[in-house]
DNA sequence: GTACGATCTACAGCGACTGTAGATGCAAGG
DNA sequence: CCTTGCATCTACAGTCGCTGTAGATCGTAC
């Protein structure tokens, strides 16, 4: 007979608030729980490794989807782990393409916000600089 | 008796979407246009101004109520431009933090991928090291 | 017994749209 | 004049990953 644990501790221990817990078993991504007499969920050391591995995965920005993907993938410890590392190449690509694209914007933004010299909204530069862009479209 | 201009035509002008407009419309950003005797929307040459604005100001990642700001701002020509001013750097104090945070994930996430040498799922590289990341929280 | 916190269900709200349904309008071709 | 086909109209639901709310019940400590 292990531990188990309520929805409450399982929150303290993994860092994931209850409601999120419960959006998480409503959206396929944890199984739905015993429950005690009272109905209240009952979780054991599965449950909470498996929700320690949900919640690594959002910190380093997998979505749910993807996440729904290396759990199932996960399930199946003898299949080639090659669908486990496009999971995450695809997701390393998409963060350097986000990193680019916020990059290119900072330098606009740059361009936008440099020499503001406090003059009268009527004449402002950052303002003026908006205006203006017509020709940097789709970033 | 200068041009007008249907919503549609709005659109393709300044490639902001029909059901956007609409949408901008209904959240305050543009005002209510005046209506043929059809009921459609009839737009003028300060709306397609306006509505340039708003979607230079998109692309550069302003957020809607910041936009709300700069347009309620620029309707005030004397007023120092100082709240502009503000507007726009902490928007870029906003960028540099999120490329900060994503490049601190995207090395993490190497560390993740590096060395997986297409094992079985069940010692997948990827999956344990994620599943052991309990250090590297609040990221 | 009573007070307080934890848990329950069910549903609304966030931001910035996007998509849908079902009803009209309008301009061009036959 | 009639049809075809797109544009436009309103109103509302769905996206994502939660968060917050209301109102009820449960469990535990005093």
């Amino acid at each position: 007979m292990t531990r188990t644990y309520a929805i409450g501790e399982l929150s303290r221990r993994t860092g994931v608030k209850v409601t999120t817990i419960r959006y998480y078993e409503k959206n396929g991504l944890l199984p739905e729980p015993q429950r005690a007499e009272s109905g209240h969920r009952r979780y054991d050391a599965t449950a909470l490794e498996r929700l320690g591995f949900i919640r690594q995965s959002r910190l380093l920005g997998f979505d749910l989807s993807a996440i729904r993907e290396l759990l199932d993938l996960s399930a199946d410890p003898d299949r080639p782990c090659e669908a486990v590392d496009e999971i995450a190449r695809r997701h390393t690509a998409e963060i350097e393409d986000r990193i680019r694209q916020l990059s290119a914007l900072k330098s606009e933004l740059d361009r936008v916000v440099d020499g503001c010299g406090h003059r009268r909204v009527g004449d402002c530069h950052v303002l003026q600089s908006i205006a203006e862009r017509e020709a940097a479209d789709r970033g």
